[in-house]
DNA sequence: CGTATTTTTGAAGCGATTCAATGGACGTGG
DNA sequence: CCACGTCCATTGAATCGCTTCAAAAATACG
């Protein structure tokens, strides 16, 4: 939405990378303000699979990511994991626990190729100082990130596995979904264990509700792409009401 | 700990309330600043099962436990709870929806009689402009809140009932837990119900699980009151170790 | 084009829920 | 202070949703 303007007689303003513009945490910035922020960034890069941030190390960089998909995944002792969020551009990875001095409570793992503006630990104290609107907005996002956890928490506790599998599904789809000519398409290398993991359920169990809402014809479940061809009937189970056939 | 002292020639300080004293919030401020921020607070009461705040409600006021216990639920439209906190003296309940000028996430209600001191959202948003490290303690608050509800997702989506009712145990032993002669003892009317909210199962199987670790001779499990006899074999089911008889 | 990975599907088993009924504790009023 | 009613906890039995294991099918990838 926010178009370049041509200011004749200024001095050339590299364009701000979309990235920033989209993350929440400098919406109160002016593009001036911005575009300072932006230099303190670096660039990097990870191909499919690449670990950006891990579990238990100490929290020394964050990242914004600008290309690709990245899932946040938290494991157990026993190897069990749970996905906590999946994040595409304009989302920021591991600032809480670089303003806390924490150690990262999770990994941060590249779906497929990423590239990420990522910042240093003092380099980001230094830019909390200059731009008090920034810790703001990190309360915000912690106060808004604190809310999902606590409603998953719910649902994980009081919903049975279809119709959390169904909210899941209807948040990526509103998340990160494109609409499409016949519904709206959720592009993203989710496998049917990354959904298990971010539902509390296998991959197993994943596999089967998929094939029969794909069935049913509510859903296209291919390998690296859902479709969601009949949202009402999604929510329909997601809301656990009367299944209006059609 | 803090001691008064007596202070000749100088003005008469009123005492510091113990949940000033012992609420995160503050632990930045000099005494002189503590005693200026708690007149900025009035006192409330409530009775047992009395609601201090409701889910849903536009936040305009957050409050500092004083005497007394209180659980913090979220209720789904099917009238099924999630227990997320019990805050005893110095908790701090309600702030962060304050501060983002939301409505309440989830009800706090009084599990037996409770004093606490409550602001409004105006004089508390004065109150941070005066005070900038009560909103960097606000995010270190929203941060280990969030990193313990991302826990606590984990352990949901990926250990057995009897685990998770373990580590609730040990969780709310070292929280709310007080020394007595045979153990530690956890001294709060949380009924099965409310165990179950916290664990995601029903109150039928804490139930069970409870009686047979009190047949076990590891818990003591009375109606107000569950006692922790054997530690090491508490720890053991919840950390998933061999059963070392003892 | 062959190998590895992921997904699908069947069948068996079990952990946990659900329902129902009893038992025990608590508090209130006579 | 005891009796009564209410609420909460316990326990048994039956059921079921989901997991688990095993194997085949489908797809991706070098």
């Amino acid at each position: 939405m926010p178009g370049k303007q041509t200011m004749p007689a200024e001095p050339i303003v590299l364009p701000i990378p979309d990235a920033f513009l989209q993350a929440d945490l400098f919406t109160d910035l002016s593009p001036d303000e911005l575009a300072s922020v932006c230099t303190r960034f670096k660039r990097a890069q990870f191909q499919t699979n690449e670990t950006l941030l891990l579990e238990g190390d100490q929290a020394r960089v964050f990242h914004v990511v600008d290309e690709g998909k990245v899932k946040v995944v938290q494991t157990s002792a026993e190897g069990m994991e749970v996905l906590l969020h999946v994040f595409e551009r304009g989302g920021v990875i591991g600032a809480l626990p670089v303003a806390g001095r924490n150690a990262y409570p999770a990994s941060a793992i590249a779906l497929e190729p990423v590239t990420t503006y990522l910042i240093s630990a003092e380099a980001f104290e230094q830019l909390m100082v200059e731009y008090p609107s920034i810790g703001r907005r990190l309360l915000h996002f912690a106060t808004a990130m604190l809310q999902s956890a606590h409603r998953r928490l719910r649902e994980m506790g009081t919903e049975r596995v279809e119709r959390r599998i169904a909210r899941t599904l209807a948040r990526l789809a509103s998340q990160l979904g494109r609409p499409v000519a016949d519904g709206v398409s959720i592009e993203a290398a989710l496998s049917r264990q990354d959904l298990a993991d971010m539902t509390g359920t296998t991959l197993y169990t994943v596999s089967r509700t998929l094939k029969a809402w794909d069935r049913a014809g509510i859903v296209r479940a291919e390998r690296k792409r859902i479709t969601i061809l009949q949202p009402h009937r999604l929510i329909s189970i997601a809301e656990d009401l009367p299944p209006e056939d059609g």
